[in-house]
RNA sequence: CGGGGUAUGGCGCAGUCUGGUAGCGCACCUGCUUUGGGAGCAGGGAGUCGGGGGUUCGAAUCCCUCUACCCCGACCA
């Protein structure tokens, strides 16, 4: 491709609106340019890209024994309320009627539609197991869109669905997917980690996400620093904190804090350190409030949280009148002492002597507060987030916290969907069996993203070489005015396409730096400059995307080592 | 959905408080000169100030209203 027939949409300036480095780099690299919120075009470069992510993917998708297929995008409402989604799923699921007044959805993900097949087609377990994947446009009307490509409601995702006679063997087509996934972004050139992970709104049992590991990533992972332990951070489990609690040595008494509403407030205000206030959260129950008592320092995890008996799922935090109405108290002022509420105390909130808390009283707060003395024991439960530093929950190490991009993830089903659609095959002996089913997502095009924040400098993107647009550029100088510069740059040109190397030639007669910094900027990660002052010495230049300065090859040089 | 913010040539912004009929940088077009890290000079095109309503002799500027977008919190690939 030639720049002049192939344009390259550069930006000189940052788009004010992009805050992270892959967005920002995406707009002003001409990858992507928005339409409305969260619906992206892919301009040539980007798709080009796009593109390479989605050949990865289906060539391991392939190599895996998976199928792949295409379901459309369009799905009627009647196979949603089968499953029970369509009131389920909420305002994410984009809804519409057509010109006959039958409701519709735009696909946020396909399991309704593939066991719909699945119940049609499959009718022997001489089928199975069976595998389907289709790298398709998916829509979620995300509450709110950002980060780009990253958090688009439109986007490009693999999904996959297995299905399968019994647990064992949706066991093992799980474990391949996992391998599969493993493949797949190592090849794609990504530093990612395959954590534990909660099943959501999808349904099922186990279930891992495979994430990028960037600082803008949206998500916490926690991981030991002595064995394979990886989890979302929502997901790990924290232990009980080890030995007992120490011993009451104060009394308790209660002190006016006007005014003083926050945790870190009020420890600062009592010069007591957070760890040793305690906050009291209130949610709403089955049928009353119900109250979680945490550490200062922690915070509570809503999936635990939600998990409790009598809490109501999916976790709502009362509101400050509700609890104004049934307690007569602030939010500010909450505390366990004589709380007229069901309470949940986490394990570390329960390893605190001498604490301090709200006194249920606007503007008091207690002090010196000890359970079993000042208030019943608690029975504990896990309701926190778990934070670096906390013991790992298979008993080995200490557990750090990174941030990550989910691109990634993996389920096992079971059999909620053909359950509730009636998706069955015959076994041996002739009876009919409810299909077991695994699901396994990416996200294609968040995966381009991510791969920016992993990789990139202050000159622009740094593209690993498997997923660039072009592997080489050849950037002349002169190209207008000498003909040698010419003749080289499309000897090259010419030769190196021959020989099946991805090759950009920059004949948009640009002076250098303009040229240079547009091709940097693109992440192309080898560069030949062509230019007078070097073929004088019978040399071109050769940059890798990485590297500080250029070194002298001939043309048979370079040609030698792009053709392999 | 709650909180905060923005909306002015293609992009980035100033002008708004203190109404007087729109400006800067980049990009773009033409010409000349230049050409190894985002060139210089000269000339030029392009906006009616997010939409609607109002106040006023006069509104980008004041008031009302709607919309879009961005950022921070709960969901997900």
């Amino acid at each position: 491709m030639r720049t002049s027939q192939f344009p390259l949409f550069t930006l000189k300036e940052d788009p004010a609106d992009a805050e992270i480095a892959s967005h920002r780099l995406m707009l002003r690299a001409g990858l992507i340019r928005k339409l409305a919120s969260g619906l992206y075009t892919w301009l040539p470069w980007g798709l080009r890209v796009l593109h390479k992510v989605e050949a990865v993917v289906r060539e391991e998708m392939n190599r895996s024994g998976a199928v792949e297929l295409l379901m459309p995008s369009v799905q009627p409402a009647e196979l949603w309320q089968e499953s029970g989604r369509w009131e389920q799923y909420g305002p994410e699921l984009l809804r519409f009627h057509d010109r006959h007044g039958r409701a519709f959805c735009y696909g946020p993900t396909h399991e309704e539609v593939i066991t719909d097949l699945a119940r049609h087609e499959l009718r022997s377990y001489k089928q199975l197991p069976v595998n389907f994947y289709q790298i398709q446009t998916k829509f979620r009307d995300e509450v709110r869109p950002r980060f780009g490509v990253m958090r688009a409601r439109e986007f490009v995702m693999k999904d996959a669905y297995s299905f399968h006679l019994d647990t064992d063997s949706l066991a093992e087509t799980y474990q391949r997917m996992y391998d599969t996934y493993a493949r797949i972004f190592t090849r794609l050139g990504l530093d990612f980690r395959a954590v534990q992970a909660d099943t959501g709104a999808i349904g099922g049992h186990a279930s891992h996400e495979f994430h990028v590991l960037a600082d803008s990533g949206e998500d916490a992972i926690a991981f030991s620093d002595q064995s394979d332990y990886a989890a979302n951070v929502e997901l790990a489990e924290a232990l009980p904190p080890e030995g007992p609690r120490p011993a009451p040595t104060q009394p308790m008494e209660t002190v006016d804090t006007p005014g003083v509403h926050t945790i870190e407030a009020v420890a600062d205000f009592l010069g007591i350190p957070v760890e040793r206030c305690l906050k009291t959260l209130v949610v709403r129950g089955e049928s009353d409030l119900v109250a979680l008592v945490l550490r200062g320092d922690h915070s509570l995890n809503e999936l635990k949280a939600a998990r409790l008996p009598g809490v109501r799922r999916p976790l709502e935090l009362a509101g400050e009148e509700e609890i104004r109405q049934r307690l007569g108290v602030g939010v500010g002022s909450l505390g366990p002492v004589g709380l007229d509420l069901p309470v949940y105390v986490d394990h570390a909130a329960g390893r605190v002597a001498d604490f301090c808390c709200g006194a249920n009283v606007d503007g008091q707060h207690h002090v010196g507060v000890n359970w079993g003395r000042d208030l019943p024991e608690p029975e504990t439960v896990d309701l926190r987030n778990v934070v670096e530093g906390d013991p790992s929950p298979d008993g080995r190490g200490r557990l750090k916290i990174v941030r990550g991009i989910e691109v990634g993830h993996i389920f096992q089903l079971g059999t909620k969907y053909s359950e509730a659609m009636g998706a069955t095959v015959l076994d041996e002996r002739g009876r009919a069996v409810t299909l077991t089913m695994g699901c396994y997502g990416i996200g294609v095009s968040r995966i381009v993203g991510a791969a920016i924040e992993q990789h990139h400098d202050e000159r622009g993107i740094v593209w690993p070489e498997p997923i660039a647009p072009f592997q080489v550029a050849i950037a002349p100088i002169q190209w207008g005015k000498s003909e040698r510069v010419r003749e080289t740059a499309e000897r090259l040109y010419r030769e190196l396409s021959e020989a099946g190397v991805e090759v950009i030639l920059d004949d948009r007669d640009l002076r250098p730096g303009v040229m240079f910094a547009d091709l940097e900027l693109v992440g192309i990660p080898h560069r030949i400059t062509v230019g007078e002052r070097a073929l004088k010495r019978g040399v071109v230049e050769y940059q890798g995307r990485r590297d500080t300065r250029a070194t002298e090859w001939t043309v048979d040089e370079v040609l030698d080592r792009f053709r392999r």
